[in-house]
RNA sequence: GGGCCAUUAGCUCAGCUGGUUAGAGCGCACGCUUGAUAAGCGUGAGGUCGCUAGUUCAAGUCUAGCAUGGCCCA
């Protein structure tokens, strides 16, 4: 009594070095030198290999080679990282193979942009030597970012588009396509720009005003034709006598040699009008805007007709001599012209659809510079440029009287434009090859066409075929109809780009007769020569010396070829991947085909998905992959992309965002951030982020830190030593435990990371850090080092930590190794070493006791609840020294005992007294039990230890035994 | 214009096959603690479940349309 003791020093706090402050953004690449040092993945690779592991075949689609890594990338290798260290954790062997789409417009353009005049001077293989240069310059900066995140693989061994053993792979896949029969050439419109004498892609295109001419054609319409559209207009009398047209209009004058039909909307309502003397269909909404525009008036004549009524009646050529016959399709609208849209297949995408239909040529009369070839019926046109044949055309139009409009009308529109030289496009079917969709494929049996198997496909995966029961391939299951959409509409695959840098289509042209050869055997071959010194040598080197030995042209026996000039489509090329990299040995992956998964954003169904499904059809036989899962885009908190230009553009219109670098966060907060955000958010449709995005998961990390760092904190001084019996409270959290370990092995099984950080956090705000660490307080600070129930807590919480831990570790990759390390025991060792993921049964035993924390919690409620308004009013300083008097029904009371006979101390409180009622109610006073200076308990048996008069029988009982 | 998707508290998410006063965590406000302390605990305020019709005894949950936003096409 009259001693002062400083009890603080006999009681045992919470220890750690593992500090509250994470210090991330240092930490991390020490880290990643330890994982280097130690070797720690391919360790993990070999220990699993030994084990007889069972094998996780994971596929990496290929990022493009171009530019520093945007949120998307790290959205997608994160959420590819979590599979990837969960399906490690979880036992099984999973190597992932990092690659890079390599070759392709973008870079080929970066390098012509940075060449500059230089570089017309360049030849082919110089050229493609840069292009390689510049590639791996991106692949090193890009491999460098990822790595940084914690991404696991074998970076020092990625796979790469232009590896010669990646193409030996493209090829072979190529022919697949040549044995099924299914490989053609036809012709098909393409940007081209007559200066540069060139096909130009999409992203090769600038629009600019332009001025072009406008003109109203009058297409005549006799005979039986014009009895039949009269008829159907209910017209009679002197007018069907007239003469009737059907008018269309064009800014292309130069492409009406090549036009071949007449498009109207079958749903729209057309008009004859007689406009003195002659009679012109038209659009019925566009009709007063037609005369307008050729400043003529008339009456409508009979009643309108429907487009649909129109179809195939027979209009003819204004002056090339033949038929030109009306078609419905949907392209046509009523924003300007007609309603009748000239339809040239050669000219024009929707021209060159409905062509395709109806079986029409693809006309296009022009030579690579853009001139009229003899193909067009008008002599004085031929060798001319098309923009300067316009005038010529107009005029003719107007001397045979088939312009409805005036010589000389204009119209300023937005116009197609060449990049490099800036002069106007057009539009100029060329031949191209193609990959047929419904042709009936020769290697297979039931003579199926590749969109027959490829819908097949996507159904089976759909119905979970290769999966567990009940699970679709297709995740979210939605991806099923995306995909199903895409490939059921699609056109034939036009696999050739005129370009530079890629993979060459190995055609044989013969000099003799023109025949152009491309067979499986003259693949293989070539296969083999890319395999050994890589598709440059199909510009370095003559086609002689490309051919197969004893090679000649098929047709006429010719010893002399060309090369084909054509290069393959990029997405053919990755759409090969699971043939170049997954294949065989070469990138270690001991053929694992079809991969269990690919794992993309959604845009991939239109491209890697969809051609890899392609190419898999037709070279397997069945879909490369046994799950697609897709994620969406990171947006902005409006929802709006979140992409540096994206943003840049906003900011130029003067919206108020910001773009953060994500490689500013990483350098300033630490890539684990980023971690926890992508498996944060629901990836499933697009993710948000924004500075209080990340502040939010910086605050959650931090809670989680911490309560790891409580649990490490109060294994100090812990040996291991297991108690004799489990205190009814641990045996509880135990099977809180399990039923958390159940549930986020399940989750992650299906992918749910963010059902993994909601439990996690719900465990650890709700269970631990709220409840059960807290009332373990008392035992861990106060009782005897050795005691049972000292022993009994802190065995828990080391199996608590274990399995936060690894169930944390795919996610949080660095916090989790950093806190393994401070595990009793665990100080050399890394978390993916040595932890697992196991989905323990959670048994119906545990089950119960789980169920009973959930009556003691409300109860707990309740008295918290009579508790705060006298906190509040301060007639109450602190909870223990309340005394609580209980009333509950009688299986409630039961329920309260099930975690502990000591209430007061699972309360946190002095007293708990239990009555029996129907209904619950609790209230609170102050307790008449003397307070323990040591641990600050109010208790009955403060002072019963005639040494230690002042404290309680515990403490003093804890104090002799020091 | 078409296909697919999203829309539940300020934020991130739960809400299963339609069924009592829509839940959690964060954040916020107020309070407690100072023996997890650049931490911990408690209490509380926040929602006409995007809008409009409809089906139904009953809809956040089903149907249709619309709006906003996204991806992919045209």
């Amino acid at each position: 009594m009259t001693e002062s003791v400083d009890y603080k020093k006999t009681i045992r706090l919470p220890k750690t070095d593992f500090p509250m402050k994470a210090n991330l953004a240092q930490k991390e690449p020490e880290t990643l030198a330890r994982w280097k040092t130690l070797d720690v993945y391919a360790k993990l690779l070999a220990k699993r290999e030994v084990e007889k592991a069972p094998v996780f075949a994971f596929h990496d689609g290929p990022p493009y080679a171009n530019g520093h890594i945007h949120y998307g990338h790290i959205l997608n290798k994160v959420l590819k990282d979590i599979v990837l260290k969960y399906q490690l954790l979880a036992g099984r062997e999973t190597r992932f193979v990092p690659g890079w789409d390599c070759h392709g417009l973008p870079i080929e353009l970066n390098v012509e942009r940075a060449l500059g005049k230089e570089k017309r001077s360049l030849s082919k293989p110089e050229l493609r030597a840069a292009c390689r240069v510049e590639a791996n310059k991106w692949v090193d900066a890009q491999r460098e970012e990822f790595e940084r995140l914690g991404v696991f693989g074998t970076w020092q061994a990625p796979y790469r588009t232009m590896d010669p053993a990646y193409e030996h792979g493209i090829i072979e896949a190529l022919a697949s396509f040549v044995k099924q029969g299914i490989v053609y050439r036809g012709k098909k419109p393409v940007y081209w720009c007559g200066n540069d004498r060139t096909a130009l892609a999409e992203a090769e295109v600038e629009y600019a005003e332009h001025t072009s001419p406008s003109i109203y054609v009058k297409f005549p319409i006799r005979g039986v034709e014009a009895t039949k559209v009269f008829a159907s207009a209910g017209a009679t009398g002197a007018q069907t006598l007239l003469p009737l047209y059907a008018v269309i209009w064009t800014t292309t004058p130069w492409t009406l040699p090549a036009n071949l039909a007449i498009a109207v909307n079958a749903e729209y309502e057309y008009t004859l009008r007689d406009v003195g003397g002659e009679i012109w269909i038209t659009a019925a909404g566009l009709s007063d805007k037609v005369l307008a525009a050729t400043k003529r008036s008339g009456e409508v004549v009979g009643r309108p007709l429907m487009g649909a009524e129109l179809e195939h009646v027979i209009t003819e050529h204004p002056f090339a001599g033949r038929h030109s016959p009306i078609f419905t399709a949907e392209h046509v609208t009523l924003e300007a012209g007609t309603g009748l849209v000239h339809t040239a297949p050669g000219h024009g995408a929707d021209d060159y659809v409905l062509g395709k239909k109806h079986g029409l040529d693809v006309l296009a009369p022009l030579d690579d510079s853009a001139r009229f070839t003899d193909e067009v019926t008008v002599p004085e046109w031929r060798g001319k440029f098309v923009l300067e044949a316009n005038p010529l055309i107009v005029q003719h139009l107007a001397d045979h009287g088939m312009l409805a409009n005036q010589v000389g009308d204009k119209i300023t529109h937005s116009y197609p434009h060449c990049w490099r030289c800036k002069k106007p496009v057009l539009f100029r079917a060329t031949t191209q090859w193609f990959i047929a969709l419904d042709e009936p494929m020769k290697a297979r049996d039931d003579k199926k066409t590749l969109r027959d198997v490829a819908l097949f496909e996507i159904d089976a995966m759909a119905a979970g075929r290769d999966l567990q029961k009940g699970e679709s391939g297709w995740i979210p299951a939605w991806g099923r109809d995306r995909i199903h959409g895409m490939i059921k509409d699609r056109p034939d695959w036009c696999i050739s780009r005129q370009r530079v840098w890629g993979v060459p289509i190995p055609a044989f042209h013969c000099r003799g007769c023109s025949e152009v050869t491309m067979t499986e055997a003259s693949l293989a071959h070539i296969a083999n020569v890319f395999a050994k010194d890589g598709a440059d040598v199909w510009y370095s080197r003559e086609a002689e010396e490309l051919v197969p030995p004893d090679f000649a042209c098929p047709k006429c026996g010719g010893k002399t070829f060309d090369k084909d000039p054509n290069i393959l489509d990029v997405w053919f090329e990755s759409g090969s991947s699971f043939w170049g990299v997954m294949h065989g040995e070469t990138y270690g992956l001991n053929d694992a085909v079809p991969a269990d998964l690919y794992l993309e954003g959604s845009d991939q169904h239109r491209g890697w998905f969809h051609s890899s499904l392609l190419v898999g059809c037709a070279l397997l036989g069945r879909a490369p992959y046994k799950r697609v899962l897709t994620h969406g885009f990171v947006c902005d908190e409006q929802g709006r992309p979140y992409s540096k230009s994206d943003i840049r553009r906003r900011q130029e219109a003067g919206e108020k965002v910001e773009y953060i670098d994500p490689q500013s966060v990483i350098k300033g907060q630490g890539a684990e951030l980023l971690r926890l955000w992508a498996a944060y958010e629901d990836y499933r449709s697009d993710v948000r982020y924004s500075k209080d995005h990340l502040t939010q998961v910086s605050d959650a990390y931090f809670k989680l830190r911490n309560t790891l760092r409580f649990m490490l904190g109060n294994l100090a001084g812990w040996s291991g030593e297991p108690p004799a019996t489990l205190d009814p409270l641990d045996l509880w959290a135990r099977a809180r435990l399990r039923k958390y370990a159940s549930e986020v092995a399940t989750a992650y099984e299906s992918y749910d990371f963010r059902s993994v950080y909601h439990r996690t956090v719900e465990l650890c705000v709700g269970d631990w850090s709220s409840f059960y660490l807290d009332v373990l307080k008392d035992r861990l600070y106060c009782d005897p080092e050795k005691s049972q129930r000292r022993l009994s807590a802190q065995s828990t919480i080391n199996e608590i930590a274990r399995t936060t831990i690894a169930a944390l570790a795919p996610i949080l990759c660095f916090t989790t190794d950093e806190a393994w390390r401070h595990l009793p025991g665990e100080a050399e060792q890394s978390v993916f070493l040595r932890a697992k993921i196991s989905n323990t049964d959670f048994s119906a035993s545990n089950a119960k006791l789980v169920g009973a924390s959930t009556t003691f919690l409300r109860v707990r409620d309740a008295v918290n609840q009579a508790l705060e308004p006298r906190v509040k009013a301060k007639e109450i300083g602190h909870r223990r020294e309340v005394r609580v008097d209980l009333n509950v029904p009688a299986e409630t009371k039961a329920e309260l005992f099930r975690l502990g006979d000591d209430l007061a101390e699972l309360f946190a409180v002095a007293e708990v007294h239990v009555a029996e009622s129907t209904d619950m109610s609790a209230s609170v006073s102050k307790t008449l039990f003397a307070s323990c200076p040591r641990c600050w308990r109010h208790r009955a048996d403060v002072g019963v230890d005639s040494k230690h008069p002042s404290l309680c029988a515990r403490c003093a009982a804890a104090i002799e035994g020091m």
